[in-house]
DNA sequence: TGCTTAGAGTTGTCACGTCAACTTCGACGC
DNA sequence: GCGTCGAAGTTGACGTGACAACTCTAAGCA
């Protein structure tokens, strides 16, 4: 009854298979992206955030907290982004630091983008699952964010 | 009857919860390697490929076939870990490169990792898994491998 | 007023991954 | 022999991502 100490064959296989779809996909729709709209996915990610909260201009930590990413992370994207004037920071003149905005070249390409990154991802990953597979991994992906959410807020192994 | 232009939010809801799961699984692992043994997931990677093949030394080319990675990834991988004196590269001195090989301490760090990282990805990974999405994800990601696949080799778009 | 502290944001460093350009060397044909 | 062609391997540039250290400001309090 020990705990085996390495994974079956069958398990390691599916993992391998997992892990090689995963990255083929990412891949494959960063690709595009690129190709078709000449940003990756990370400033597409950026882009959509701020046109969906569109009236106003997001402050970092907003950024950082819905996209879940670390804030440095953030700031290294939006330096590179507002190099290529997809994004602006306005000034934090004497005081307050109002945020980040799309400009109207950002603006233009997420809106093209969106509709096509869209058709990639209905070609890619919906035309090839069958319901009963949707709900599967849906029901999967839901039960390992929490797990590891579980596991990062209750492990403060790192002092 | 008109293909609709975005997703529904329910595949929307799918398609980010399952990018989140994957991205936070790799990073959990990604720690967990790193913490406990030293080295990264790719670094994992080379180890575990040149342990498997041990009697003697692989080609570059080799390796890149293997591990499904780009010539230029696995050659800046090796480049980091020779420095690092995880493997070692034999000169080709007058005529023949006779291949990559584990060092001493590349052999010791992955024979320790693959228990560690074997139990890591049962924990995070089979653990939260019933049988039924075992299959539906393993059929899935085989239909999205192939599908990659054959797109990458019938679409010679770039010229 | 002045001190301290927490949070926001930035920056540096390093590893990772892709693409393109380059070098080298063996194979093949003349 | 000589050219050239292609595969093997390397390198550089650049964007990406994680982590840690840093600055600055706002709050809170003596």
């Amino acid at each position: 009854m020990a705990e085996p100490r390495t994974l079956e064959p069958e398990q390691w296989e599916l993992w391998s298979d997992w892990m090689e779809a995963q990255r083929l996909l990412a891949r494959e729709l960063d690709r595009d992206l690129q190709r078709d709209h000449g940003i990756s996915k990370a400033e597409f990610s950026v882009l959509v955030t701020l046109h969906r909260a569109a009236e106003g201009r997001m402050r970092v930590s907003e950024l950082a907290e819905s996209l879940a990413w670390e804030k440095s992370r953030v700031a290294h994207q939006l330096t590179r982004m507002e190099s290529r004037e997809l994004v602006d920071r306005t000034e934090d003149r004497s005081g307050r630091r109002v945020g980040i905005g799309l400009t109207a070249k950002g603006r233009g390409v997420v809106e093209g983008a969106i509709l096509g990154h869209a058709d990639n991802i209905r070609r890619y990953f919906f035309d090839a699952l069958t319901p009963e597979q949707a709900e599967a991994i849906h029901t999967w992906s839901r039960q390992v964010i929490d797990r590891v959410n579980d596991r990062a807020s209750s492990a403060p192994v790192r002092r």
